[in-house]
DNA sequence: TTTTTACATAAGTATATACTTATATAATGA
DNA sequence: TCATTATATAAGTATATACTTATGTAAAAA
C-alpha cells in the first residue's frame, strides 16, 4: 500500500538527527567526519543513521581517498516529497560556512 | 530547535495507521467507529492513535450525542506541511463512499 | 613499517512504540 | 431501570529504536 511506503519514509525523516543530515546534504555533499563535527554526535551514531538512510536509498555514498562522501539520491522515488518537506525548513548553509571558516572543510576532486 | 519540532511531526505522521487517519480526516470529519470500520483495527488501537494526534494538536474532537467526531486542526503550526505531504498521496474518498453505500455513515447535526 | 585517521559494525542497554486484553464511563434505547 | 453502544484508558507485552562502548578495516602519513 502506498501509504505504508510514505509512512516509512516519514518515519525515516522523523528523527531530528537524520532530518538534519538530510538537510545538510541538501546543501552539499559531506563526508562522515564533517557531519560528526556539525552535529556534535559520536561517529558510530552518525554512521548508523547514514546506514539507515542509505539502506532506504535516500542517500548515496562515494569513496574518495580516506573519506566517504554522502549525497542525496535525486532519483529516489520520494525525492519530490522530501524537497517539499525541506521547503518548510530553514536552510543549513551556516554549518557549511562554519566548516569553511574553520578550515576543516574536506575538498576532494 | 525548529528541526526537532518538524522531526517530531514527521514521526507522528510516520506510522501508516496515523497517516491513514489523517488522510481520511482530510476528506471529512469522522467518528471513532467509522475509522475503526475503515481501518479494520481494534477500537483501543484507533483511540490511542487519535490521542497521540490530539495531544500534538493535529486533530480536534467534538462530542455529538454518543459519538466523538475528529477533525483536522487547520490552525496547526504545521498544517501547510501536512497538506504538502498529502499532495503526494492518493485521496481516500473511496472509504467514505463505501461507508455511505453500506449505510453506516454517521450523520449528525 | 608503524601510527594515525576515517569509517563501519557488532554487541549491549535503556527507552519508546504499537499493539493486546480488560475495564471504566457516558449516552442512548428498550 | 437495565442493556447496549461508543469511546477512553490502564496494564501488560513484544518489538523497534537510538544510543553507548569496543573493535575491525582500509587508506594515508610519519
Amino acid at each position: 500500500m502506498y501509504h505504508e511506503e510514505v509512512a516509512n519514509m516519514l518515519k525515516l525523516l522523523g528523527d531530528k538527527t537524520r532530518l538534519m543530515i538530510i538537510s545538510i546534504l541538501n546543501e552539499t555533499d559531506c563526508c562522515v567526519c564533517e557531519l560528526v563535527d556539525i552535529l556534535q554526535m559520536s561517529q558510530p551514531a552518525i554512521s548508523q543513521h547514514l546506514r539507515k538512510l542509505k539502506d532506504n536509498g535516500l542517500v548515496k555514498e562515494t569513496k574518495k581517498a580516506q573519506w566517504v562522501f554522502y549525497s542525496l539520491n535525486k532519483q529516489h522515488e520520494f525525492y519530490a516529497l522530501v524537497q517539499s518537506i525541506f521547503s518548510h525548513l530553514p536552510d543549513q548553509k551556516e554549518h557549511i560556512h562554519r566548516l569553511e571558516e574553520k578550515g576543516i572543510r574536506i575538498h576532494c576532486k
